[in-house]
Order: C-alpha cells, then sequence, then structure tokens
DNA sequence: TGTACATCAGTGAACGCGCGTTCACTGATGTAC
DNA sequence: TGTACATCAGTGAACGCGCGTTCACTGATGTAC
C-alpha cells in the first residue's frame, strides 16, 4: 500500500532466504526417498524450527510442492536459454545441456516429467514455460541446415501444413515435427537412465543417448 | 512333505482367489491415487476385512507392491508374445500391442518403467523378464527385411561388433541397436503422454507415437 | 534519542487421521483313525 | 459314520509412528511520532 518499496527491506530479505533454505531442504528430501516423501514436518525438523513454523512461508504442502516443480521447470528452461546465449543453441548443444541438467538431480527432472504426483496441481504459468521450451527447440530445428525430411514416412502430418509454408511464428511444419522428436527420444532415454531401467544391460546409455541425439542432429 | 498333491485343494484354490481380490483391489488403488497410495488397511477396507486379516496373505507391503510389479511386468512380456503369436510380431504389430498395454492401465506401465518406487525392491525375475522383452524386439528387428543403418551417425558402436558378425543368439549388433531405439522412442512418447505432458499442446500423441512407429518398423 | 505501537517470526500443544505391523484369540474347515 | 485333533482364515485391540494443519501465545524487530 505505501511507496513503491525501495527493492527490498531488511525483513523481506531474510524472509526469501529462509524460504529458499525450506525449499533447498526440500528438493534434498525428494532426491533422497522421492516426491512423495516430501514432508514439511521433516524439513523442519532439519532446520531446526518447529513444524508449525513453516506456515509462515508456505500455506500448505501442496504449495510448496507447485512451487518447486514451478522452479524446476524455470531451471531447465533456464538452462536450455543460457546453452543459446553460449552459442550451443543447436540440436547437438541443447541435447548435451539437456542430459546434463537430467543428470544433475534425477529427481527434479522427474519433477517437470514424471507422472503426476497423487495431489498434483501443476504451477499456473507451466504452460508458458513448456512453450518456451518447444520455442527453442523448434528454433533450433528450424536454423538447421534445412529440416525437410523427418516427417517422411510420417502418413498423419495434417494437409496444408505441408514444405509450401513460410517458416511462420511457429516455425515450419517439419521444424515442430523434428522438435517433438527431439524432446520424446531423448526422455526416452532419459528417463529409462534415471529411473535405473538400464541397470544389468549391456547397454551403456550415455552412448545410446549420444547416438539418438547425433541422428535428430544430422537431419 | 505328503504327495505330490492332485494339483490344488479347495482351499488353496480359495487362498489364491482371495490372493488376487487383494491385487485386484490394489491395481486400482494405484490406479486412482498413485503407487505411493499403496495401503493395506485401504486394501481391507474395501474388501470389508480388518487390516491384519491381509497378513495372512502378504507379508509385508512390500511383498504386495512387489509381487504388483512382476505382475504388470509379466502381463507386458505376454502382450507381446501373444501379439506375435498372432502374427503381429513385427515392429509396427509390437509397437501397437505396446501401446494399448500401456493405455489400458497406465499407472501399471509406470509401476514397469516409472521412476524408482521409494521402498523400491524389484522383483527377483525382472532382469530375465526385461531379457524376454528384448529378445522379442531383437526378432522382430532380425526378421525385418534388412536392418543396416540404424547406427548411421552412431560413432560409438564398438568395433568388432560389426555387420560382418553372424546372427548370435541376441542377434545383430544393428539389430539390437534397432531394438533399443524402438524401446526408449515408443516410451519417450508413452510415457509423456501418460503423465498428461501433452495436455494443452496441439500434438496428438497417437499420431506422434504412430509417426516414430513408422519410421522405425521402415528400416 | 526515546517512547508507544504494530508487525511478524517462531513456539508448543493439540486435533484427527491413517499407516504398517504384532499378538492373543475365536471359529470354521479339513484330516486321521 | 463319528469322534479327536490340527490347520488355518479372520477378528479386534493395541503399539508407535508421522503426517498436515490450526490456534493462542511470546518475543523480537521494525515503524511513527
Amino acid at each position: 500500500m505505501g511507496e513503491a518499496a525501495s527493492t527490498t527491506t531488511p525483513r523481506e530479505r531474510y524472509r526469501q532466504q529462509v524460504r529458499s533454505e525450506i525449499k533447498e531442504r526440500a528438493r534434498e528430501q525428494i532426491a533422497t526417498a522421492g516426491t512423495s516423501a516430501l514432508s514439511l514436518n521433516g524439513i523442519a525438523r532439519r532446520m531446526g524450527l518447529s513444524g508449525a513454523g513453516l506456515y509462515r512461508y508456505f500455506t500448505s504442502r501442496d504449495e510448496l510442492l507447485t512451487e518447486l516443480v514451478h522452479d524446476a521447470y524455470q531451471s531447465l528452461v533456464g538452462t536450455l536459454r543460457a546453452a543459446k546465449a553460449r552459442g550451443e543453441g543447436d540440436l547437438a548443444g541443447l541435447g548435451q545441456a539437456l542430459r546434463r541438467w537430467a543428470l544433475d538431480d534425477p529427481q527434479r527432472y522427474f519433477l517437470v516429467y514424471g507422472p503426476p504426483v497423487p495431489g498434483y496441481r501443476s504451477p499456473a504459468d507451466a504452460a508458458a514455460l513448456a512453450a518456451e521450451f518447444m520455442d527453442i527447440l523448434v528454433g533450433a530445428c528450424t536454423d538447421a541446415p534445412d529440416a525437410p525430411d523427418v516427417r517422411a514416412g510420417a502418413p498423419d502430418t495434417p494437409p496444408g501444413d505441408g514444405p509450401g509454408r513460410p517458416a511462420g511464428q511457429a516455425g515450419t511444419a517439419s521444424a515442430q515435427r523434428l522438435a517433438l522428436s527431439f524432446r520424446t527420444r531423448l526422455h526416452g532415454v532419459l528417463s529409462l537412465e534415471l529411473g535405473g531401467h538400464f541397470a544389468g544391460t549391456e547397454c551403456d546409455p550415455a552412448l545410446l543417448y549420444q547416438a539418438e541425439l547425433d541422428l535428430l542432429a544430422a537431419r
């Protein structure tokens, strides 16, 4: 209500600091025991607070969880944006960045791309973040030498969306197709790897990931 | 100890019946609220039993969960085996069968391929089932007209495993490669779809799945 | 600089809940002679 | 066919636990004059 406050008061700064410590402990919990093990009381204990104290910072467990999902999504998009800014914005570069981000914290990856969480409510701007994610991919697909033949063998390409169309705001149809394949194929390898489903196999997921990525980038 | 009992006594039959009703309720629970919501007391309630009664049939929640995972895995392999027996054992047919199986019960799919369950302990024969799964795929890849160039662009193919090798017990290297791509690419589309990650997008996962499958089968 | 008041972080006790699991037990079902 | 005994399904009460959340409260930090 007062003035357009000079950014932050000390109290506000402290508040943000505690909020982020709470989220950090939450991430630790999730990384250790999975998303469903997220517990306000557990976090409080680890911070030397009473459980009730956390309600100064988050109105419910759900709000905390939603914010964690939001942060994870934002971190992912930020990582790709950064790769692009570093000049590694082609498909190969984005693929590497994605993999590094995923391996860095597997549960964070599943927070974004895993099966729906029981009491699930995706953050308000999830759609916007997903859109930016795809935009970056489509951009990389469009910049590529030419991306004409990924839809080969896809009998379902909607008519009227064909090659003659100028690169619109959202990229050509073939660039979108390639971007989608990028997303799903790499997700396929990554999520199986992070889930431990290659353990006990001779298959090295790093090589498989690279092979899929090379195929995509070669177009 | 006694004789090689004539298959089943009535009591044994009843026992198996109750066991499978327990598992059915368990599957309902999981389908409704996710794996972590699996609860012995909840199942008992729904069956009109006391919670303690279930311990006649399963020694712990963990044992039940492990058995559910096992059943799911077995059901998946059985589905592919059946498709093969029906003469739909090529990649296109297996892909369709896989998708139908997954959509039929999404949580069952995640039971097998999802992120590791918190108190996780995979069933003893998981490795054997995984191997049979891959065998069926590799078989389909080997039967295909010829599967020579999926490793194109894959700089990591181990030397000495090259094209000159006779189709061994486990198929040629290129057939194995193709089978792996089959698994990961289709999993990529399926798991995103089942997780609801295409909601609010213009992308139709059924078409995308088909497109990926066509590309794989065209080799 | 000092006093009076409002804001807000954090506490501790309590609520109701559901969980997995154990234990001593009752009754019904099956088996041996 | 009948009796004596063993097996086993299922009960009900209890244990200890941790959870999310609310509430009335204390004390410290900041603000207004």
